[in-house]
DNA sequence: TTATGTCATATTGTCAGACCATAACGGATC
DNA sequence: GATCCGTTATGGTCTGACAATATGACATAA
């Protein structure tokens, strides 16, 4: 009766190719930096055709596991984390997730960045910021330039908190939430301005080294973006259209 | 003196194909499910060789923007979990982060899920969590088991949030924390107990749907790893060998 | 009618070999 | 040592081909 079934997958020999690499890889044999030899070459090794070889390189390449740096040049790369973000937040986009779930986390991730760079950003980090923070102010009325800056400010904040796990985790989110700026901003026209006290605050914070007060100011901040999304009627709207992805 | 260096990335035909798919799929043209033409046909359309066409599929596949439920049919997917936990699993592996970094965002993840879990999670998903904790107390003495199952408690409480910004993000670093139990256990015999304990608890505040007693003891049970992995001196060590994932 | 078996066809995975542009390397020159 | 230059080999692309097999259509059996 219930048959436990196992489907059998094939394995090409393209995937072989991968899979032994990454292996090597993931196992250390072969350490970022490390220069592979050529397709031909691999091939010999593999008994196989370069344009087996090419396919299952083409699959690496995206995986982020290799890299060229020329292309000429094809050596081991530690995955950027530029890539994940970009998939991710593919992902959640073709998800069609909501504010409200992008919003429950940031909720919490952002102010645990600040806590954070509360604790361990260094002086000239938080000069940086401030350098940001008044270009941001500069921006009034660029809609698309005050986004980028505000997303920018973000991530800075979340790079001095020297943690990357959550640098990983809350960038794609963070990105796909900020967008939603353009679509609050038309309704609450206060916004900008809270925003922009907000930011100051945090700053100010940092500079005290004051963990619980950076951290206050952002969730604050973050809350005042949801009743910004709430005004603006986003709450379980889709996060954006794919496309808007670069 | 300042001239601005755009660099000129040149696009290969295969990158370009990649490309030109997958802007289809983001832009809603191709939608999840649809079925693209062969690889000939394919080649045809772009005026490119099949070869060409295959390795920029292969791009497409291993982005998981299309794949292939049997050999012959090509079809547009939804990015699939999964993939993205394994792709930052490695990459978190690949940099080498620390428990630390893990703990803390896991600090305000696993809180956060239980919560939302509490609001939200139907019997039926309360109950079916119970019996994962039934197979869980049964595990003792298992280690690998124990891990196991204790990741899939605390991914299905995740779940059970329902919100699928949170799945997607904590998977990938709750998988490689938890791992670090095989290094803790040994050094803290109680510590079996006491994850025990507050399982069971999380699941009663659950039942009550007391999302302040559930994120309270989310917290303190993720504290508590901690005390562990301070005690078998494991804060600043790497999570773990790549290798160890799957 | 529905289910099973048969078969032709098209498509995929892989291979072999070839071409051209150019990146990389070594040597020559300054 | 730095710059220029020519050779060489490598990557991107193409053409063409072959075997295995998934797919769909058709025929037959229950």
């Amino acid at each position: 009766m219930s048959l436990t079934a196992k489907p059998i997958h094939v394995t090409y020999a393209y995937q072989q190719i991968a899979e032994e690499i990454e292996a090597q890889i993931l196992r250390g044999e072969l350490k970022p930096g490390d220069q592979l030899p050529g397709e031909a070459e691999l091939g010999a090794l593999f008994g196989v055709t370069r344009s087996t070889v090419r396919e299952g390189l083409r699959q690496l390449e995206s995986d982020g596991l290799v890299h060229r740096p020329s292309p000429r040049r094809l050596e081991v790369a530690v995955p950027q984390a530029d890539q994940l973000t970009t998939r991710a937040g593919r992902a959640m986009a073709l998800m069609k997730v909501t504010f409200r779930e992008l919003w429950e986390v940031t909720m919490v991730t952002e102010p645990l960045a600040t806590r954070l760079a509360a604790q361990r950003a260094s002086s000239d980090e938080i000069d940086a910021l401030q350098a940001l923070h008044g270009d941001l102010v500069g921006s009034e009325g660029e809609m698309a330039r005050t986004i980028e800056l505000d997303e920018r400010f973000h991530s800075r904040v979340a790079e001095m908190g020297h943690n990357r796990v959550l640098g990983l985790a809350r960038e794609p989110i963070a990105l796909l939430l900020f967008r939603g700026f353009a679509q609050i901003a038309p309704f609450a026209p206060k916004f900008y301005k809270r925003q922009i006290e907000a930011h100051s605050n945090i700053i100010a914070a940092l500079r005290d080294r004051d963990a619980d007060r950076a951290e206050k100011w952002a969730r604050m901040h973050i809350e005042d973006f949801w009743r910004g999304a709430q005004i603006a009627g986003l709450e379980d709207e889709i996060a954006l259209n794919a496309r808007a992805l670069s």
